[in-house]
DNA sequence: CTTGCCTGACCGACTGTTCGGTCATATTTT
DNA sequence: AAAATATGACCGAACAGTCGGTCAGGCAAG
């Protein structure tokens, strides 16, 4: 499971090479062989860090989701008006995930993949949404001062933050088969205020 | 690409088929052997109605697109007015993705396929968007019949219909990885009146 | 007999993983 | 200091399994 002993910057830089040719190729076409190339060391070798395919698509997802969940963190650490926070939360969070288009394209197909495992009966995909709980639970304490505050009306709390991690990866989704970059941007502006709207006392 | 001369009722068996397989097992790792036993038939009998696994795909996610189309068509045609129409529309849109959950599966890999595609470069993902496209649209004559019926506010319809549309999607994708029926159905409500809140005048 | 669908054994390309051997560097010995 | 030795990171050729696609023959209908 783990990155053994070695050089972890070695392992981080097959890490690195493996988000890159997993998101151009997919994670079956995706080859090892190519993954070692981009990383300027022989095939063998990446079997000296990581014991399977396998092992390298878990490792490439909690790095990915650690990138996530530390650029949320800093959105959340703000220091705004939970009005203010909010509406940034929403904005930054979007731009800071279309950058990290590569990581975008792998953790579609682990969701599939996560999603079938438990239509399977499997229980085990614990690592995608523990992540998505911690970005909930930002929101959820947004949302929380918003009402302290008397910036928001009442609510529940956990319906309006799906609401709005659902918007936020719907509408990514969305611009993933549309690049349209003015649309994009009259659509998020729209459809945050619509959403602040919603938030109204 | 081309649809089949032959009998149409055992083509769209091998769909369905396709679709029950790679549901289950990725678009990579289903094998046409499998499809062709679920299907009853032999795998060359595949090759008489589909001259490549590519073309299934192509054929499956046309299939599925369709029936999408159509059941939000239905919806559509509901006569409520624009106010329940929209909050119907929205919950039983949902309602039936999470019904067609292999079919669910493999649209997200598609989508992932297809922006891929965009991002080498490629402007193929036609097929995929253009029934997005479709479902926006409903969306908007709803919103557009509201604002006639001053039962909505004035609004950017395709940014309040992206935001819509986004809902819908991240709803059902976060439900992919958690199936807590109960959870679901709270933010489901929570969800849908806060973004009809955000529609008032 | 001819036509035409149907079949599954077969082929060959592909790729994850293994493993015996190489070599740069560290450590010990002289 | 220099030689001898030990270590283990590194490598890629070879292996073994897998699967999409083909095709020569089977079988039913007319």
């Amino acid at each position: 499971m783990s990155p053994l002993q070695k050089d972890p910057a070695k392992a981080d830089a097959i890490i690195r090479a493996a988000i890159h040719i997993f998101a151009r190729d997919g994670l079956e076409k995706g080859k090892i062989a190519d993954i070692a190339k981009e990383a300027g060391i022989g095939k063998g070798t990446v079997y000296e860090y990581f014991s399977s395919k396998e092992e390298i698509f878990h490792a490439m997802v909690d790095t990915i989701m650690n990138d996530m969940v530390d650029a949320s963190e800093t959105l959340y650490a703000m220091d705004l008006s939970p009005r203010d926070k909010l509406r940034t939360f929403m904005r930054m969070n979007i731009e800071i995930i279309f950058e990290m288009d590569e990581a975008m394209l792998i953790i579609t197909e682990m969701w599939a993949q996560g999603a079938r495992a438990i239509q399977r009966g499997e229980h085990e995909s614990t690592q995608l949404s523990a992540s998505y709980e911690k970005m909930k639970h930002f929101v959820i304490n947004i949302l929380k001062a918003g009402v302290m505050a008397e910036d928001f009306r009442d609510m529940n709390f956990d319906g309006v933050a799906t609401l709005a991690l659902a918007f936020i990866d719907g509408f990514v989704w969305q611009f993933m088969l549309n690049h349209d970059r003015a649309a994009y941007d009259r659509a998020l502006v729209e459809g945050i205020d619509s959403f602040m709207k919603g938030l109204e006392r």
